[in-house]
DNA sequence: ATAATATCTCTACAATTGTAGAGTTGCTGT
DNA sequence: ACAGCAACTCTACAATTGTAGAGATATTAT
């Protein structure tokens, strides 16, 4: 599940989201959706791919004389890999104490605490999947 | 508050919280202390401090001959703005996606979950602090 | 005084990340 | 057949991070 590709750079994420919003794009396709935010030039947005590929993140297939490319890895896993990350370093592996500081950080509205506590309450209480053993 | 420092790289973590941890200290004795998790030459501490003393992490004072390294922030003030630059990348800036995140990671237990009910039960929800308009 | 020891300073080098120019190749319209 | 354009490939270079050796210096025990 988790494999032990390395975590994403900084700009690799800005670049691997206008990936994962397109599902499939070229290079100069996502070249131009980041334009915006992130002025790249081709051949960045390009070695910036390429080394995603590289990394295990990126799948590109050549269609005729063009490359298109697509995510390997889901959205959600790489988040979910990132915050692991996170808590190793900052927590020592724990999730819960970076809970806590999130939600003690009061950069939380009040809506926010209102649907989160929804949340939790909805929350299945570890349906025992546990192999018995 | 959250000041522009650059963000913490992963060992500087390592490093960080020895010296957190000391509250102040020498770099053989962050050496020392880090011994069995990062076997690090003293000269590789010696210069993460100094990295760490440009980038406003740390400060030092020379005690004789020696140096002494203390921190310069809080590590409070330093995990909360790691999360926020998660929560920039990750989620746009909002935090409870995040939150939601990592509780369905399911990687929570179940006293976790209870625990962060809890907190959430309690969290006073914002003493309306704002000026009536 | 001297040798040993601890600490410092300087310098360096490899990997990764950020960024891109220059030149090559291949289709496309005229 | 050729100019244009789009996409590609190759190469490169600066900053940051990870890591440390070598040599200078100061402190101390003998």
């Amino acid at each position: 599940m988790s494999k032990d590709i390395p975590v994403l750079a900084k700009s690799e994420w800005a670049l691997m989201e206008a990936l994962w919003a397109r599902e499939q794009a070229t290079a100069s396709a996502l070249q131009a959706d980041l334009r915006d935010t992130q002025a790249w030039a081709y051949s960045t947005v390009k070695t910036m791919l390429d080394r995603l590929v590289e990394k295990g993140y990126v799948k590109s297939r050549r269609i005729g004389n063009v490359y298109e490319y697509s995510p390997k890895v889901r959205r959600g896993a790489v988040v979910a890999r990132t915050i692991d990350d996170l808590a190793d370093r900052v927590f020592a592996g724990s999730l819960s104490p970076l809970i806590h500081r999130l939600v003690e950080s009061r950069r939380l509205k009040d809506d926010e605490i209102r649907e989160l506590r929804k949340m939790l309450d909805d929350y299945p209480l570890k349906p025992e999947k546990d192999a018995h053993p």
